[in-house]
DNA sequence: TCTGGGGTCCTAGGACCC
DNA sequence: TCTGGGGTCCTAGGACCC
């Protein structure tokens, strides 16, 4: 393949940036405590293994899901923080605001990774679209004092292979007459979209690299990986397939919620308890966004890692966790088998509405649907104050409940000065009438 | 990479209809 | 009753992402 084969009017025909910061949560901590920085900070703390590792800890071979007792092995001197996402988001939103400083076609990919669409602005900044792309990174640096990696290319998939390439405070250009250069260093699991089983598929084909696979001919890529595969090919060539998304998501189509205790247990009472406990959480979630959900899927892990589940769906959409108690319990009684260990369990609620679309039944009686609504709304209430799950449904009894992370004060009042308030503030509690 | 938690999208196959 | 062709909808499960 020559150059010609790409496009080659212009380098940038359009210029996608990806934008991805560095040990992200780690990185918050140390920019909130300057006297973190240049020390091995390990966040994770309450759950047990390493949710985020500082470039400091992960130079001592400290990685993701390590085990927080091997981490002190490893570095005894790490610190050990529990996540505090509170932080992470103001971050996160401060991030996000300035990107869109620049341009507003930015897409909040994730917490801490974005998709900026700079096409078109070299004219109005009179400059390169690498002098924009890194102007940004060096705001960004200035103002958080975080360090992100940049890349920059034709396309959203190319632009994600390019921050990658360089890591931490990586800046990467890819214009599209070096495509063909670049890419045969490439191995196909960079490629976000091809995880394992792609790789080795392509592989058996005699496709090692990404340039390799953007040589195959156009039918090639669609009869082995399907629409995906197609879409790819072309993003990879440089043609753009997947736009910028500006607008922000603020529904679901599923929320779930699992948690594996372990050891494993085969006590019905306990393992009902955790269900019950995903299942607050699960509903606290949904009317976070104001949301209401039809369908409730219940399943439990085994200790061989096989999972078993059931679902089912009410009448009506709700935001009440008392309407799908009685059912969540009947669904967990027909999969739970005495004698078996099992280690995790889970709900996932779907059919999923924005609240105010949803319509009485017929046959339903609306008093009672109003009490349970003002019931939920009156406990979420409670437990913003007091912490999570201290007012409970009874069967998660066995679980007590969990106090407030003291440090939570701190980042609440920090959340009351953002500019342009994206979270919820505490609430007094009003006199319930039911 | 031996497995934590939360999501989305695509595809194949069955049911059903004309 | 059998056979052919074609369309739509739904579902389970796989694959992938952060």
């Amino acid at each position: 393949m020559s150059p010609a084969d790409f496009i080659t009017l212009s380098s940038f025909p359009q210029a996608i940036a990806h934008i991805d910061c560095d040990a992200f949560f780690a990185s918050c901590e140390q920019a909130r405590d300057p006297s973190l920085k240049g020390r091995p900070v390990v966040t994770g703390k309450e759950r047990g293994i390493v949710s985020c590792a500082s470039y400091e800890a992960k130079a001592r071979g400290v990685a993701r899901a390590v085990r927080l007792g091997d981490v002190k092995k490893l570095c005894p001197d790490a610190v050990i923080l529990p996540s505090d996402y509170e932080l992470y988001s103001i971050y996160s939103c401060r991030l996000f605001e300035i990107m869109r400083r620049f341009t507003p076609e930015v897409e909040e990919y994730s917490i801490d990774e974005a998709f900026c669409d700079l096409t078109g602005l070299r004219r109005m900044y009179r400059t390169s679209y690498e002098e924009i792309a890194l102007k940004i990174k060096q705001s960004i640096q200035k103002e958080l004092d975080i360090t992100v990696s940049v890349g920059l290319s034709l396309s959203k998939s190319l632009a994600k292979i390019c921050s990658k390439q360089h890591k931490p405070d990586g800046f990467t250009v890819l214009p599209g007459d070096r495509l063909h250069i670049f890419l045969k260093n490439i191995a196909l699991e960079r490629v976000c979209g091809f995880g394992p089983n792609t790789v080795a598929l392509l592989e058996k084909q005699g496709v090692k690299t990404v340039f390799d696979y953007i040589q195959r001919p156009r039918e090639f890529a669609q009869k082995m990986l399907g629409k995906i595969g197609l879409e790819l090919w072309h993003e990879l060539r440089g043609v753009k397939v997947y736009p910028v998304k500006t607008e922000i998501k603020e529904s679901y189509l599923s929320i779930s919620k699992t948690k594996t205790f372990s050891p494993a247990s085969g006590n019905r009472e306990f393992v009902k308890a955790q269900l019950m406990r995903n299942l607050e959480s699960a509903f606290i979630k949904l009317r976070r966004h104001g949301l209401s959900a039809r369908c409730l899927c219940v399943f439990l892990k085994k200790n061989d890692f096989t999972s078993a589940g059931l679902e089912a769906r009410i009448n009506r959409h709700s935001a009440s966790t008392l309407d799908f108690t009685r059912i969540c319990v009947e669904l967990f009684e027909q999969v739970f088998s005495d004698g078996l260990l099992y280690r995790a369990s889970g709900v996932i609620l779907s059919d999923i509405l924005k609240e105010g679309n949803d319509h009485f039944d017929l046959f339903e009686d609306p008093v009672r649907v109003e009490c349970l609504r003002k019931l939920s709304e009156a406990a979420d209430k409670i437990n913003d104050v007091y912490g999570k799950h201290t007012l409970h449904i009874a069967s998660t009894e066995p679980l007590g409940c969990k106090r407030q992370h003291p440090r939570n004060n701190l980042t609440w009042r920090k959340t009351e000065l953002l500019k342009g308030e994206t979270f919820r503030k505490r609430l007094a509690i009003p006199l319930l009438k039911l």
